[in-house]
DNA sequence: GCTACTTTTGCGAATGAGTCTCAAAACTCT
DNA sequence: AGAGTTTTGAGACTCATTCGCAAAAGTAGC
């Protein structure tokens, strides 16, 4: 059983819950795959493999899997939620491309250093956050030359 | 007039559209509401005063006043996009409460430089940024003990 | 003013992401 | 195997947001 596996397992466990089969799909479709992604493209990958996983249980496990810390809720674009990993990935932000779409991730550990100061000043104790910027990126800005 | 209401109609203008009377009333709610908004709320309070503004043009003027920099999208919460102003106000972060659903706003000009340093070394053209926060405020953290 | 043209509007219907219901399946424990 | 609990798939449902359309309003030239 991979780390994640275990991980999500004991999660469950520790609230009176199992780990079945379709929540072992769709956990690892999800940690095979190493990008954003929102339900609906998970859907169709899953099902690709497995015809019987429904789009119910999927919905109903994604919010699991946030609590147990495996994932998060990060951007929401074409009106769709999407999620990321957070198991084996380090913090970041996101730079949206307003002409392309892109996402560029960027990492900065001064920015966090400065929001836990900023909480601390507020005595706000942060569980999450997310910073997004939407702009031009450099190719993208590039082409209207 | 009003400095919100002759930008906006500069906007409009320099886009071939008008500065209608629904559009101005939609405008002037937003103005006088100094909050986070969306659209059904403020559906409500335009009704209150005027029952012949439809929700349809609400929501179609929302992408005009974003464009013009008057307001943009920040928070969403209860699923439905939530606005805020632009004009009069400066930019800050969004500390969301898991707990009581309040939300606290922190003006940060350290991390409003380091955001920009970093989109320069992308070389992103930044345009608009969102930082929010989940976790747990002061008087919330109290309850629990 | 009036006409011809474009933009805007309200209404109600449509869309679609996300949630819920429910009866059948899968598990758990004895 | 049986009783009790959790989980599931399928499809119905909700509700924020978008669309289609015909009527209304605004604009520019007479
Ligand atoms: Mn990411
Ligand atoms: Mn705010
Ligand atoms: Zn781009
Ligand atoms: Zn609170």
């Amino acid at each position: 059983m991979q780390e994640h596996e275990k991980l999500f397992k004991d999660f469950l466990k520790a609230k009176g819950l199992k780990l079945t089969l379709p929540r072992r799909v769709i956990l690892d479709t999800i940690f095979t795959y190493h990008q954003h992604f929102n339900v609906d493209a998970l859907y169709d990958v899953i099902r690709k493999d497995h015809q019987n996983v429904s789009r119910a249980t999927i919905y109903r496990t994604m919010p699991l899997l946030v609590e147990s810390g495996l994932i998060k809720q990060s951007l929401r674009c074409q009106s769709k939620d999407h999620y990321e990993h957070i198991y084996g990935h380090s913090d970041h932000l996101h730079f949206l491309c307003i002409k392309c779409g892109n996402i560029i991730e960027v990492e900065s550990k001064e920015i966090e250093k400065t929001l836990k100061k900023l909480a601390a000043t507020k005595n706000f104790d942060i569980s999450d956050y997310n910073l997004g910027a939407k702009g031009v990126c450099e190719s993208c800005q590039k082409k209207i030359l």
